[in-house]
DNA sequence: GCTTGACCTGGAGTCGCTCCAGACGGGTAA
DNA sequence: TTACCCGTCTGGAGCGACTCCAGGTCAAGC
């Protein structure tokens, strides 16, 4: 398929595929005869998982190093589950702010309705 | 107080402090006869704020609008308040972000581990 | 009176996209 | 055939949100 397709099915736009290809993070995008991108299904995955990596905060520097590891076969397979553990627990760190940050609007929002209750 | 400990107090880094100024999120910040920037407990309360808003995702532009109404006084707290609820909403959705990239971490992870109990 | 350290300003650099101009090639319509 | 879309290509500029740095000021301590 190609590539407003591979974007669609990933979520990532044209140009975001694009840009990661040349940074470096999609091993091997094969091209058509007429010289545009065709992207197997295999593409479409890792894809996905860069799609949801980035979304959720880890930075290109990490994921080239996942992507070089990718391409280095499955003897990486262990260093590349290191990476997504490391993955795991940024997630919680995350979440943790989310919590940190809800709690601190509904001190804040609270606030707010008093004044509402009380007008001068 | 002076920046350095408004920066270990709200989080935010001192440059951070000085852009925040510069792009109008922050009103009203003192100078001393020396000229440096002197910062008031109310001060350090909406750097915290702005700490907590940023670090959960929410762009510049909307921060700015927020601090507009803050200069405004008391008669914009309703929409401030619609400000923050609609960060809360945000909120919500990078959890289900968070959740649903776990998902995907976990499942990729039990793959590894499968392909690992069965070395070729 | 000299050094040290915190602070200042203005401007350049960085990361991760995003948008755009200009070119190409394939398919449909007049 | 010719005209025109459309989707794609490349290279490069622009942007949001910092981050870092050079070069300068000033107060305090030795």
């Amino acid at each position: 398929m190609r590539i407003s397709e591979a974007s669609t099915r990933s979520g990532l736009s044209a140009d975001t595929i694009r840009y990661y290809e040349r940074s470096g993070l999609i091993p091997a995008i094969r091209r058509g005869p007429d010289g545009l991108r065709r992207f197997s299904p295999e593409n479409i995955d890792w894809l996905i998982l860069l799609y949801w990596l980035r979304k959720t905060g880890m930075p290109m520097k990490e994921m080239r190093r996942f992507a070089a590891l990718y391409r280095e076969g499955t003897a990486s397979i262990p260093e590349r589950k290191e990476v997504l553990l490391n993955h795991e627990e940024r997630l919680r760190r995350r979440r943790a702010d989310l919590d940190r940050c809800a709690e601190v609007l509904a001190h804040k929002i609270a606030t707010y309705r008093k004044i509402e209750g009380e007008p001068s």
